[in-house]
DNA sequence: AGCACGCCGACT
DNA sequence: GTCGGCGTGCTC
């Protein structure tokens, strides 16, 4: 009998469904959760310990563990939280781990970073490049070599070369700064009745029990965040960490303001766009249980937790919090999961919450705390129908004579008004009138969007862009374009020739970016425009107090979508554009221009009845067996010849186990039948609410291998089927 | 994720 | 006759 030797099963961050077995070296200790440096073919890679095993004796000569990293290691509910998360999106657990393990450098020791500063010699030979170096090492910060080579467009022997001659001085980086406690008594807290209600109807259903969600549902303006700011408070005071989870970027900035001013420290933000450095500190820092607040977009969720003790999701219906790239995962739900296995509450918090959420309390399986407005006003200002079936428009304009009415009335008064449409660029289609042809992207099934103020037509699906042709790619007869459909920049042309004397501002996220976008927005806020013309972004979180009627110029928009959320997401985009009237001292007033004013949606929308109009979403989803009443997965087979992909989908949809409650439609061309030169076919998966639909879509593609270039990417829950 | 192995078009 | 394209498969 040999002597046992000690295994680490050890997961790697690579598209690996399972751990690799690693002899541990005599003298080494380990215990699961560690992350180590292992051999792998030729080269090394960081992992994490999955597990401790022993083995007497297996015909496979196993390779040494290197070393274990001096970091943090994994603690077992955030291991747990990889293995569910991988279970449920049938994903490798590498892939997982890889979310986990995004920053490497935060795993070993931290290693002072050597940079440059100006020194006092002077170079020898002054050189064009040289004298670059000195410029950019002037400013006064102190960079890494590539740093510095890189922002003065030197080679590194060029920035390593002044080094040695005196004219850079060699420093080391300061270490990562301390993150300080929280002071829960640093602002004063002013709630008033509804909120004060709120917060303690929310801590009632939080004492005593360690996992729970509870949903806050509260229109905007209603205060919702100084209530789970008091959830907060009692998290953190119990010594936990919290997070607070926002749908994008762009609103990590607010937060982290008001989140500071209320428990007077630095809130770590955590988002895609955060510096190397600055990543690494908040890893370290949620790692050691230094930071206690994290503000930051989904992947916050796969920081290193020690002591998490609540994850507030704010806007929890938005669907920004599913990612479709990568591991296609839901933020919302993961936090859910997260709080189950890690015994922590979870609040949800929105004024349109998602049908998922409210089924949920309805199961009674979350906690509803309900907020109203602080002024007593309604969940809508008032809200008109404009019927467009009735409207005899020229060709070519979108505003009804009622909206121009209501527009003009409202500019006379000195007040502001807001055209929303959803459709960036100019139009959305551009025919040819001598021979009907389309212009549509070489790659993709779509038609070519132009925007007019770049000159390009531009593909939304791949980014493809072309300067606007002069004549018919087709029949080459000249001057036969025509742009059929509305943009945004189209309808700001013709706001511009309604109104000339408008201060117009014209808010479109291909527009308009970072400083110029905040400056309009601060412009807009102020009343120095009296005339918005918005896409998308002008629905979110901003505070328009000068603006008292919205116009939605085409709210049939979103709900021409696959997607089978599209009617309760339209609700939440239009209540969200409604909702910015009326906002400030004067009441405000909303106008819809739709082509379907006897939709469900529509008469609802008038009403302000929200409760109504999602009833009969939830009846809907329920005949139809759809979330949340049923499950749902989508296959999306592609490939570069349209027939073979077919094929191959035929062939995955026959290869499916026979099992009751589960049905599969398809395959049909997904929505967007080719994107990028690739073709694409669409399977979806229903099954009612009592199939294990992980064990059956396990079963089903565990043989199946696509080969020829063909891919096949699954998504379960999926949002938009693309 | 790398990297090596393995079968079909343009070249010293 | 080779060099090399990247599709496929493996790494404890």
């Amino acid at each position: 009998m040999e002597n046992p030797v000690r295994i680490a099963e050890v997961l790697l961050p690579l598209a690996l469904g399972h751990a690799y077995s690693y002899a541990i070296p005599d003298g080494m200790v380990l215990a699961a959760g560690d992350f180590v440096e292992v051999p792998l073919g030729p080269r090394s890679y960081f992992g994490c310990v999955w597990e401790i095993g022993q083995s007497f004796g297996t015909n496979m000569k196993l390779r040494d563990v290197t070393r274990r990293c001096v970091g943090p290691s994994l603690n077992e509910t955030h291991r747990k939280f990889v293995e569910w998360l991988a279970a449920y999106y049938l994903e490798p657990k590498g892939n997982v781990l890889r979310m986990v393990m995004r920053v490497p450098a935060a795993l070993d020791d931290p290693k002072m970073q050597m940079a440059w500063i100006l020194g006092e010699e002077r170079p020898a030979k002054l050189t064009p490049q040289r004298a670059r170096v000195l410029e950019v090492a002037g400013q006064g910060f102190a960079m890494k070599t590539t740093e510095l080579a890189e922002a003065a467009g030197v080679g590194t022997s060029v920035v390593k070369s002044l080094g040695a001659q005196g004219a850079l001085k060699e420093v080391s980086l300061p270490p990562h700064a301390k993150f300080a406690e929280p002071d829960l008594h640093a602002a004063g807290v002013k709630l008033n009745t509804d909120q004060r209600a709120a917060a303690t109807a929310m801590r009632q259903m939080l004492v005593g029990r360690a996992h729970k969600v509870v949903l806050l549902d509260g229109v905007t303006g209603s205060g919702k965040t100084e209530v789970y700011f008091e959830a907060m408070a009692a998290s953190l005071a119990a010594g936990k960490q919290v997070l607070l989870l926002l749908p994008e970027i762009a609103l990590t900035a607010t937060f982290i303001t008001r989140v500071e001013r209320r428990f007077g420290c630095e809130a770590a933000q955590w988002h895609s766009d955060l510096k190397p450095r600055e990543r690494e500190r908040v890893w370290r820092g949620v790692a050691s249980g230094e930071v206690r607040i994290v503000v930051g977009a989904r992947s916050a969720l796969f920081l290193p937790w020690v002591k998490i003790g609540l994850i507030v999701v704010d806007e929890e219906h938005e669907s920004a919090y599913k990612q479709d790239e990568g591991v296609p995962y839901q933020a919302r739900d993961m936090a859910v999961l997260y709080g189950t296995l890690g015994k922590f509450p979870v609040v949800l918090s929105s004024a349109t919450p998602s049908l998922e959420s409210l089924v949920n309390v309805d199961r009674g399986r979350y906690g509803l705390v309900k907020l109203k407005d602080r002024h007593g006003r309604p969940e809508l200002p008032e809200t008109f129908l404009i019927d467009m079936t009735a409207q005899k428009l020229e060709t070519g304009l979108w505003l009804s004579p009622r909206l121009v009415a209501e527009i003009t009335t409202t500019l006379q008064a000195g007040d502001q008004a807001l055209l929303f449409l959803n459709r960036r660029g100019f139009a959305p289609l551009t025919l040819c009138r001598a021979c009907g042809h389309r212009l549509n992207c070489p790659d993709c099934a779509a038609a070519m969007v132009e925007h007019r103020f770049r000159k390009q037509l531009q593909c939304h699906h791949c980014g493809h862009s072309e300067p606007v042709p002069k004549s018919c790619p087709a029949c080459k007869s000249e001057g036969q374009l025509v742009p059929v459909g509305p943009g945004i920049e189209r309808l700001a042309e013709e706001a511009q020739r309604l109104f000339p004397s408008a201060r117009m501002a014209l808010l479109s996220s291909d527009l308009a970016r970072g400083k110029t976008l905040r400056d309009t927005l601060r412009g807009v806020e102020k009343g120095e425009f009296n005339l918005v013309l918005g896409t998308q972004l002008v629905a979110k979180g901003h505070h328009f107090p000068h603006l008292t009627l919205v116009g939605v110029v085409d709210a049939d928009l979103a709900l021409e979508s696959s997607d089978p959320r599209a009617g309760e997401r339209t609700w939440a985009l239009l209540a969200q554009v409604a909702g910015r009237s009326g906002r400030g001292v004067k009441p405000g007033h909303a106008f819809v221009q739709s082509y379907l004013p006897q939709h469900p949606l529509m008469k609802a929308l008038v009403q302000g009845d929200r409760d109504t109009y999602l009833e009969g979403e939830k009846r809907i989803r329920e005949v139809a067996g759809l979330p949340p009443h049923g499950r749902l997965a989508a296959l999306v087979i592609s490939g570069k010849e349209a027939n073979d992909t077919f094929r191959f989908a035929r062939a995955v949809a026959s290869a499916a186990p026979a099992a009751e409650d589960v049905r599969i439609l398809g395959p049909a061309p997904a929505p967007i039948a080719v994107v990028r030169g690739r073709h694409r076919v669409r399977l979806l998966v229903m099954a009612t609410r009592n199939v294990d639909l992980q064990a059956f879509l396990g079963a089903w593609l565990k043989d199946i291998k696509p080969r020829g270039g063909i891919t096949l990417q699954l998504d379960v829950d999926p949002y938009n089927f693309l």
